[in-house]
RNA sequence: GGGCUCGUAGAUCAGUGGGAGAUCGCUGUGUUCGCAACGCAGAGGCCGCGGGUUCAAAUCCCGCCGGGUCCA
């Protein structure tokens, strides 16, 4: 497959053969004729370790490196990205530097920022978390060093000689020897694109990977090429994209057993110093095991059982058994995890991700239980979490972060309080089932792990330690995570098809509705002529005021006159394609008709206030609340509309208050709203992805709305100046979801008419007291706590009744047994405690009470008589049911006037059961 | 976004349709020079909220509110 892809010229004026592995079978290039493996892992070892294959360079110096050599070849120099893609709606996280460029620029709907361009861009990718400080070459957060070229028709940058070639003078720049690299063959196929591609190999490393997207399962004028059985078209645009793994190049000029060391050296240190084991850093014996340990791992796929089969080739190898080895390794494993672990936190939580138990935030609170697990595992304390994270951050640089250093140390103490809590609910929930399956002499069954992992996050290995404790035996499988897996991804569910989408054949043909409501946002009346009507339900129009559902805006309603001088109820708008539906609810509307359209004017100027205060309160929140702070989501309404925003703990009152406060003072500035088409690449570049809190919205131009100092990316119509909104009313405020924050709010009318419905609840109130409002609150009060001193009174009283009664009360004897048979009208728990006075003595009491219904409650004290029975009886003389205990029973019936009749055949059953 | 799980005394929790409970804590009291420990007595509950089923609901069903947790 696409092997005449390799044939390139710079190899062959270079001098470079191609060799098939020996080893794997795969083709590769190199220098050297007589290489005879390609020089990834497994097929060739590790040469690098304690011998250097570039000059030694620290993080920032290779960084510094790499940027300004490809500068000087011509390309410009692009700032990283957020780790958090909030410009995709398809991934959370940035999981390479291409991903800052999809899906419009790789798409050709976008230029790029520069073209060419080098970047390099921190990257996060938790697929191989078990691996990370065990393989020596994991990390969870890595930089991805890259330069992009992006060929058209138009414009053609570089292809493939030049990109092998500048990776050659790249490599030389550093100090490698070109003879030890070498190209191997790897076709590329992923996301939807595919082309040819080289893994860049040196010293038994990968160190880059070589791109040459141009292929892509979207169709295009050009005929398709098969790969494994899918067609591929050739695409418009023809993207190099490379990726040179930043802590590999360091890695490897520095020859240190692990990429840990050579990445973090300090913060490894101070980790293995807090752990008690710093001195081990300068034991060369020490040094010499995790160097083997490197190496072998580097030659296998670490995961899942592998890890022992690793463990007992270096316990051989070094001749110590594996349980001293295990030792050994293993807490310098968690030391690198840990090191590892705080700086992808530092990214995640520098960038703005707030910890929650969905999405993203789901990801980075993995990350913290993680590393706490692990920091617990060395006995460090969770309180040395938050310095290490900002250890971290100041060793990348905090001017590199959005979010304030205050507030992430503030996220990780809260994060670290919920982590105990969980931890203690869950040794308790533990203990406590451990000694029920120990009574039951069972062992804790898998059903059990599945529910207090699924549910209550309590991993398995935690609830055998702790089980076992206690002296309860555990079940637990090996494959343990895989069964959660598949038991999970039997619920996956189809996606419904959008029903519109039949129309957009029939659209295609017709020219785009001109959007009238952009240049004239406040008229509220316009002409057009009907161009199409889909199924008498939809009419398109030429041009319209009608603003179709977008961004959280409900569609516009209203009506249309036909020349005849009928009228057509409109009832919903929807944009599809380019072109806007109007939907009709009956009427008669022809094509080619000249319409007259009218929209319902008090509801879409309310909807335009609620969604430019929408606006406000996005700027408000993040004033009062922090940089952290961006929308998940929102809805506008004629009434009342919510937003709902990101952020780590619940929103007081007083801050409340304060946001409302903020909100109504920019209200009242009364500045102007300012809205405009813009290069959306420009806007990016400008004012950054706070421009996407609704969503993204596609195309190569964006509509970028200002107000109040708020910057976003918007479709919506808007007030022309703040004051316009008149007032911004919370109307309250909801957690929605760990990590997300609902305010509810009015703006305009709609604000003064909630403050009418406030009043009203609240005069009802105060009238049901006979009070004045401003006495509710101490009156309510009153009345609760009086409420339940009667209550308790009355209890006290009816107790000492039933005492007195019971006193009272004359039984006759059956059989030798005391029996009573009494109406009595005392409520329920009154007539249990008579009954059952007399019953704890051997007796049997049959007591109805009257009212709206019979209610009757039967004890008995004698074995030979059940309750249960008895009730049945008498019950059913009632006309209803009943039923208990053998000792005591209760029921009822409706049929009051019974009662006598219903005593009666209790009695005739008591007498049946004794033989009297 | 989907799934699971939990809301009972100040705290931790039992209670699978029929008498609201345990342990710790709290108050008083006895023993003591005093404290601790112990003995005795007592206070403390809209069983999250609202509907429904039932003669009867903390318990079953539905909805809501509030927590927790797993997955994408």
């Amino acid at each position: 497959m696409m092997e005449d892809e390799y044939q390139l010229e710079y190899f062959r004026s270079e001098g470079l053969t191609r060799n098939i592995c020996t080893s794997c079978g795969k083709a590769f290039w190199t220098r050297d004729p007589d290489k005879t493996v390609c020089g990834d892992a497994p097929c060739e070892p590790y040469q690098f370790i304690g011998n250097p294959i570039f000059r030694p360079h620290t993080v920032d110096e290779m960084r510094e490196a790499y940027l300004s050599f490809f500068e000087k070849q011509g390309h410009t120099r692009i700032d990283r990205y957020p780790v958090a893609a909030r410009w995709r709606d398809d991934i959370y996280l940035t999981i390479a530097s291409i991903a800052d460029f999809q899906p419009f620029v790789t798409s050709g709907v976008v230029p790029p920022p520069a073209n060419p361009l080098t970047i390099s861009q921190p990257c996060i990718r938790l697929n191989d978390l078990d691996s990370v400080g065990r393989s020596g070459r994991h990390l969870t957060c890595f930089e991805m060093m890259a330069h992009h070229a992006f060929n058209s028709d138009e414009k053609e940058v570089y292809w493939k000689d030049r990109t092998v070639e500048l990776c050659d003078q790249l490599l030389t720049s550093l100090g490698a020897d070109k003879e030890m690299v070498t190209y191997k063959e790897h076709p590329w196929i992923g996301g939807g694109n595919a082309g040819p591609s080289v893994e860049v190999l040196i010293g038994g490393l990968e160190v880059a990977t070589l791109v040459f997207m141009s292929l892509g399962k979207q169709k295009t004028d050009k005929p398709p090429i098969d790969l494994e059985g899918t067609p591929y078209y050739p695409m418009t645009l023809r993207i190099v994209d490379t990726g040179y793994g930043l802590e590999r190049f360091v890695w490897a000029s520095q020859g240190s057993p692990t990429i840990y060391d050579a990445v973090f050296p300090e913060m490894v240190s101070h980790v293995m110093q807090e752990a008690g084991f710093g001195h081990r850093l300068h034991d060369p014996d020490f040094i010499k095991i995790l160097g083997e340990n490197a190496k072998f791992a580097g030659l296998m796929d670490i995961s899942g059982q592998r890890i022992f089969e690793l463990r007992q080739k270096v316990a051989d190898l070094i001749g110590i058994p594996v349980e001293k080895l295990e030792k050994m390794i293993a807490p310098v494993e968690n030391v690198y995890a840990i090191v590892d672990h705080t700086r992808c936190l530092s990214y995640m939580l520098g960038d703005c991700i707030v910890p929650s138990n969905a999405k993203d935030g789901y990801l980075a609170r993995l990350v913290i239980r993680r590393t706490l697990r692990m920091m617990r595992e060395l006995n460090l304390d969770d309180d040395k979490l938050p310095d290490l994270i900002e250890r971290q951050m100041k060793i990348i640089g905090v001017s590199r972060f959005e979010q304030d250093i205050d507030v992430v140390m503030e996220i990780i103490g809260r994060e670290i309080e919920k982590y105990k809590s969980t931890m203690d609910r869950g040794a308790r929930t533990v203990e406590r089932l451990a000694q029920t399956y120990k009574k039951k002499c069972e062992k804790i069954p898998l059903e059990e792990l599945v529910t207090l992992y699924d549910s209550h996050g309590i991993p398995p290995d935690m609830v055998r330690d702790l089980a076992t404790t206690q002296g309860a035996v555990v079940d637990l499988p090996d494959d343990f995570y895989s069964r959660i897996a598949d038991m999970h991804s039997e619920s996956e569910q189809v996606q419904e098809k959008n029903p519109l989408f039949d129309y957009l054949d029939r659209l295609a043909r017709l020219p785009e509705t001109k959007k009238l409501y952009y240049d004239r946002p406040c008229s509220m009346e316009f002409e057009a002529r009907v161009l199409e009507i889909l199924d008498n339900e939809y009419v398109v129009l030429d041009q319209t005021l009608f603003y179709p559902e977008g961004g959280g805006q409900p569609g516009d309603t209203g009506l249309f006159l036909t020349p005849d001088g009928l009228t057509v109820r409109v009832s919903d708008t929807i944009k599809l394609g380019e072109s806007i539906l109007h939907r009709i609810a009956g009427g008669i509307v022809r094509k080619g008709d000249m319409l007259r359209g009218i929209l319902d004017e008090d509801r879409r100027l309310s909807l335009m206030r609620h969604h430019t205060a929408t606006h406000i309160l996005l700027h408000a929140s993040k004033e009062v609340l922090g940089a952290h702070i961006h929308q998940a989501g929102a809805q506008k309404g004629e009434f009342s509309s919510r937003i709902d925003i990101r952020h780590y703990k619940h929103i007081t009152p007083e801050e409340l208050k304060k946001i409302e406060v903020v909100a109504n003072r920019l209200v009242m500035a009364n500045s102007s709203t300012a809205i405009g088409w813009e290069d959306r690449t420009d806007a990016e570049q400008k004012y950054g992805f706070c421009l996407y809190q609704g969503g993204v919205p596609p195309g190569s131009r964006i509509r970028v709305v200002k107000v109040a100092g708020d910057i976003e990316a918007c479709a919506g119509t808007h007030c022309a100046q703040t004051g316009d909104v008149g007032t911004i009313s919370i109307i309250r405020v909801e957690h929605v979801q760990d990590g997300v924050e609902r305010l509810e709010f009015a703006a305009g009318l709609a604000a003064i008419q909630h403050k009418h419905h406030q009043e009203d609840l609240l005069n009802h109130a105060a009238d049901a007291f006979s009070v004045q409002v401003e006495a509710l609150p101490a009156t309510a009060g009153r009345f609760f706590e009086e409420w339940k001193e009667q209550r308790k009174e009355i209890e006290k009283l009816s107790s000492r009744i039933s005492e007195l009664e019971s006193k009272n009360l004359e039984t006759i004897e059956l059989g030798g047994v005391q029996v009573l048979m009494k109406r009595l009208d005392l409520p329920n728990p009154e007539l249990v405690k008579v009954a059952t006075g007399l019953s704890d003595k051997g007796g049997v009491a049959i007591l109805i009470a009257g009212g709206e219904t019979a209610r009757v409650v039967v004890s008995s004290g004698s074995p030979k008589i059940k309750a249960g029975e008895i009730i049945a009886a008498v019950c059913s003389v009632l006309g209803g049911k009943g039923g208990g205990k053998p000792t005591l029973a209760q029921g009822g019936g409706p049929d009051v006037s019974k009662i006598e009749d219903a005593l009666a055949a209790g009695e005739s059953y008591i007498k049946t059961a004794l033989h009297v």
